[in-house]
DNA sequence: ATGCTCTGCGTACGTCATACGCTGTTCTGC
DNA sequence: GCAGAACAGCGTATGACGTACGCAGAGCAT
């Protein structure tokens, strides 16, 4: 398979910027930047709903039409939001850091990149990275692995591993926050109400292990779960991968 | 807080079957069970983008409007299709069953059900595990883990580790088959073709660790790497929990 | 019988993504 | 300079969607 024959999806290029303008019709007097940025203008502010064509343009001050010249539909314009959103990866692994802080910071940056544009959860993924954001993000993640005696598969699934998780654990505090937003609770009270739900729902029936993680939870402050939560799953990931670590290099 | 001071979403007492029917009208012509059910009909057939309350209520042969006596909103609906669709959880760990397979074990039963209900992954998730089935699930989880030493909070985050990497891979295995399935290409080139898009953007720039992986990949069988992947990250979060039930035990 | 409550549902409204085609602008080739 | 092609902006229109509202009739309590 020569390169010519790969091709790539017209969202990507569009982000990548290899759409070439022939230069024959008038000026444009857009950018897909500037849309790009539109749109993500009012997912700050009123959420992804609220992300509509006819918004986004009217925000640009032209008509909706007109984005239709800039992005093919709607799902690309998000995807181009998403990526843009991102922003930069963090700093790469410095010379005297070793991989599992660099993986550390890399996998929290994850999460604070989502916890700073919350409605990233909510556009849908459209298939495995390709955005320019994305790769450079990928590139970083890549890198704090370099050294370690890793097989590039390994290295590859180890930050899909590390920013699944990352996402999901964003997603899932980010949810709880909005919900206690919305009904006007202390976000540190959320945790709680989703144990007395659970609590309630499993008082009768056959949930004994559900009762004793319930029962052994109320001892303790159960506020403090999820602040643990994240060091406890990055810790526990991090642990296995040292362990493959170590066995390699131990048998090499 | 009492018990009484604690509120259900609707969709979830309706999903319990916690609503009183006060048995006053006319009788009922349907169930929310048939509503859940016509409508995983119809996400099976066409897609979740094919389920829209009109076309439920056509499943059904009954005026749209009727669905709404029985579902407060479309999201109700779909949450409870969502936790419909993951049936029955994995076996309960045997009796000479060690935790790490009875882990192993329902880690897969989470792929396994995502991938025999694909549009289960568009579903919006809206907020912590509280249906039905997602509580058995839940239950199952925490039980494999029973006598292993560690804390609840510990339990549960485990779980909640597992189930979030077993929903990543397998909604990324699920839309790379999609992506070759409406391209008509085979699906194991889907993965390869990744490959080519990914070295084609990254050709010039600064991206040495990918261009690294991407050379090493080119040596053995790149197609095979979505294979072995689910098992290297399993491994990965299983180890690491190892680590600290041995820590844990050897301590105590 | 009478009145109340709940069911099914017809109608209507507002919103959305986007297909199509027209007008006017700009560059290319002569 | 000029003809013609290619392209930008966008007005209009279409079909689908979620769902608010209110009405007619069914079944129960009195």
């Amino acid at each position: 398979m020569s390169d010519a024959d790969v091709e790539l999806p017209e969202g990507i290029e569009l982000a990548w910027g290899l759409r070439e303008r022939p230069g024959k019709g008038p000026r444009r007097s857009l950018t897909i930047r500037r849309v790009v940025a539109a749109g993500i203008r009012v997912a700050e502010a009123d959420g992804l709903a609220a992300v509509s064509m006819s918004r986004v343009a009217g925000e640009l001050g032209v008509a909706t039409m007109s984005l239709y010249r800039y992005v093919s539909a709607k799902s690309d314009l998000l995807d181009l939001m998403a990526d843009a959103a991102y922003g930069d990866p963090p700093a790469p692994r410095g010379p005297d850091e070793g991989w599992r802080p660099a993986l550390a910071r890399w996998a929290l940056a994850n999460v604070t990149a989502i916890h700073r544009h919350p409605w990233i959860r909510q556009v849908p993924i459209s298939g495995p990275p390709l955005g320019p954001n994305q790769v450079r993000w990928m590139e970083q993640g890549l890198a704090a692995l370099r050294g370690t005696g890793l097989r590039g598969i390994e290295r590859l699934s180890t930050i899909m591993l590390l920013s699944g998780y990352a996402r999901n654990w964003a997603t899932l505090t980010a949810d709880l926050d909005e919900a206690a937003a919305r009904e006007q609770i202390d976000p540190d009270d959320a945790g709680a109400r989703y144990w007395h739900q659970l609590a309630l729902l499993t008082r009768d029936g056959p949930y004994p292990a559900i009762r004793e993680l319930l029962a052994e939870s109320a001892e303790g402050r159960p506020d403090e779960v999820f602040d643990t939560e994240w060091q406890f799953g990055l810790d526990r990931i991090l642990d296995g991968v040292e362990a493959l670590i170590r066995g390699r290099s131990a048998t090499s």
